[in-house]
DNA sequence: ATCGACTGTCGACGGCGATCGAACAGTACG
DNA sequence: CGTACTGTTCGATCGCCGTCGACAGTCGAT
C-alpha cells in the first residue's frame, strides 16, 4: 500500500538523536513543533498560520518532510489535507524527556 | 583580563534553544559532550581521543568553539591547557531535563 | 464535467557549515 | 635557547539545507 506513508516515517527502533536534534534545530520547524504540540493536531497550511511562520508553503512542506523522516511526525491523509501530529510516545521511548523539555522551555529562550 | 574567556561565554539569559540543538545535533560535537558528561572535565585533545572521534585537532577546535558560542561548554584555561566542562546548571535553568535527555539517551539511538 | 480555489510537492539555486592541511602562538621542560 | 606539546587561525573545498516559483492532486459549486 503505501511505500508512502509506511516508508516515509522511520520505525521507533530507527530513530537517530542527532537527526532529531537536527530536526529541532531550525527556528521554524522549532516553532510548528511546539505550536503543534499546543494544538495536539494540525493541517499543514493551517499549523503554518499558528506558528506565525512567515515562510511559504513550499518552505513549509520541506520543514514537515525533514520532521517526519527524523521521526518526528506522523502525517495522516484525510482528503486533500495532511494532518500533522507528533510522535510523542515513539520519542519519549527513545529520548525520554527530550520532546517535553523543548515543549516546555520558556519562550524567552527560544526567541 | 578576559574580554576573551567571559565575551566568549554566553551569559545564561542569552541561551537560546535552536542554538543549543544547532550544537548538539552534529554527530561529533554530539559525541563529545556525551563524553564530556562521563568524564565532568577534559582538555581539548584527551576529550577528542576518549570519543573516538576521527577529526583532526583543527576541526575540533572549531567544535570546541561552537559549543562554547551556544552556551553548553565552559572553557578555563590552565597552564598550556584549556579544560572543558559542561554548563550543566545554566543548562538546567534555561532547558529543563535537555541535557540529562541528550546525556542518558541509549547509545543505539545515537549511532 | 469542468472551472476555480485550495492543498501540498518538486526542481533549482544560493549560502552556510564541516572538514582538512599548513602556518602560527603560547606554555612547559630540559 | 630549543624541543615538544596544546590549541587556534586561515584559506579552500565540498556537500547539505533553507528558500522560492512553478507545478500537480483534490474538493465543491455550478
Amino acid at each position: 500500500m503505501d511505500a508512502e506513508t509506511s516508508g516515509a516515517h522511520p520505525a521507533r527502533a530507527d530513530l537517530r538523536l542527532p537527526k532529531v536534534l537536527a530536526a529541532l534545530a531550525d527556528p521554524a520547524r522549532l516553532s510548528a513543533v511546539r505550536t503543534l504540540g499546543r494544538l495536539g493536531e494540525s493541517p499543514c497550511t493551517e499549523l503554518l498560520h499558528a506558528a506565525n511562520l512567515d515562510i511559504g508553503r513550499s518552505t513549509f512542506s520541506h520543514h514537515q518532510k525533514v520532521l517526519r523522516e527524523a521521526g518526528i511526525l506522523h502525517v495522516e491523509i484525510r482528503g486533500a489535507q495532511r494532518v500533522l501530529t507528533l510522535r510523542r510516545t515513539d520519542l519519549d521511548a527513545c529520548f525520554p524527556g527530550l520532546l517535553d523539555s523543548v515543549l516546555t522551555t520558556a519562550d524567552r529562550y527560544v526567541a
